[in-house]
Parts: C-alpha cells; sequence; structure tokens
DNA sequence: GTAGTGATCTTCT
DNA sequence: GAAGATCACTACG
C-alpha cells in the first residue's frame, strides 16, 4: 500500500510540490528518487486546467493522488501527480536508482544522467504512456514513496517551457543535481 | 558551447 | 490553422 495519504494530496500542488522532491518513484518496478518538480494549479494561464475541463484533462479534475499523463508535443508523454481538483504537479526529472538495465534499453543511453533528466525523458524510461492516465499511485504499477535521505539543498525558480506567468516560481529541484532537466 | 529545426498529436480559434 | 508543461539531431563558432 501506499503510505502516502488522501490527505497528502488533496492540498495546493504549490505546497505538495517541495515535498515530492527527494520521494522514489517507481513504475512496475522501474524509477527512482525525484529531483525536479513542477506546480501548476487552476487559476494560472499556463495550466491545462485553466481553460477548465477537458477530454484530455479529466484526469486533473478526478481524485487525488492519482495520474494525469498527456502528451506533449505531438511526441512525448508527461507524467503529473494530481493534487486537489483542478491541480497537479508535474514530474520534469528523477535520479535513476532501480531497474536500470530497462531504463538503457528504453532510452537507448546508458547515460546516467540522460536517463530521466526531463519530463519526457522520464516517462519513457519509465514506460509512461497515456494508459497510465487516471491511474492513482496506490504502489501497484505506480507507486510513491517517502525516503529517509537528509533534505536535500532545495533550489527553486521559474517554470520551463511555458510563456505566461513565468513569475510564479513554482519549480523546485534538488541543487546542481546531474539530472536535473536544466540548471537553476 | 549555442541556435535552429523536425517529429507528430490534441486542443482551441 | 496555430500553439504547445519536449527532445534529438544538425550546423556552426
Amino acid at each position: 500500500m501506499n503510505p502516502l495519504t488522501l490527505a497528502f494530496f488533496d492540498r495546493e500542488a504549490t505546497d505538495v510540490a517541495p515535498q515530492l522532491l527527494g520521494m522514489l518513484l517507481i513504475v512496475d518496478g522501474v524509477g527512482g528518487l525525484i529531483v525536479e518538480i513542477e506546480a501548476y494549479t487552476q487559476n494560472d494561464p499556463a495550466s491545462h486546467s485553466f481553460a477548465g475541463l477537458t477530454k484530455r484533462n479529466a484526469a486533473m479534475f478526478g481524485a487525488a493522488g492519482h495520474a494525469y499523463v498527456y502528451r506533449s508535443y505531438g511526441l512525448h508523454w508527461c507524467l503529473n501527480v494530481v493534487c486537489k481538483p483542478g491541480q497537479a504537479v508535474l514530474v520534469r526529472a528523477l535520479h535513476p536508482t532501480t531497474g536500470l538495465p530497462v531504463m538503457a534499453t528504453r532510452r537507448r543511453t546508458e547515460r546516467l544522467s540522460d536517463l530521466c533528466s526531463g519530463p519526457g525523458k522520464l516517462s519513457q524510461a519509465l514506460g509512461i504512456t497515456g494508459e497510465d492516465d487516471g491511474r492513482p499511485f496506490d504502489g501497484g504499477r505506480l507507486a510513491l514513496i517517502p525516503s529517509d535521505l537528509a533534505a536535500p539543498p532545495i533550489a527553486q525558480g521559474p517554470r520551463i517551457g511555458i510563456s505566461k506567468a513565468t513569475d510564479q516560481l513554482w519549480r523546485w529541484g534538488i541543487a546542481n543535481h546531474p539530472s536535473l532537466s536544466r540548471r537553476f
């Protein structure tokens, strides 16, 4: 079972996001530690939920603690964790720890810092697809596990790849980690 | 090292 | 028809 309760997820995405740093994300036995994350709220022009409920973003309005998976630029998949309705957290990068051979095969590279250093890469390495949209993080195929690691140095900055609301510092990451999609 | 571009799907105008 | 929460490859300095 997932040790994280519904109450943990069913909050503001901006509160949940930084607390996910350092946690272990596992998909079918493959995954690693979360080192980079972004928050998207409903009252947020850069968010998919800003314009209201649509077929694509339905999972974002569903139960907290579930996955919202969407296709980006026509070819990449991006994985989010749903918080309170209309809010979600985009998992942007992992430090790979388990299932390295599987990830290396899917990503066609051995380089550790290239396996999960970006939302599209991460989804490819973990085998995330639209099939996972709406799935719960319940310790089954998708698992989110708090780790005992000491609190790492956390960096904060503007989100990446968006053109609106760039004044919101809703991107968090572990400072100077090699698997970041970009440095802070 | 930076800059430009193609791939390819979903949504909204 | 255009834009987008991206990545990989190429060309060039």
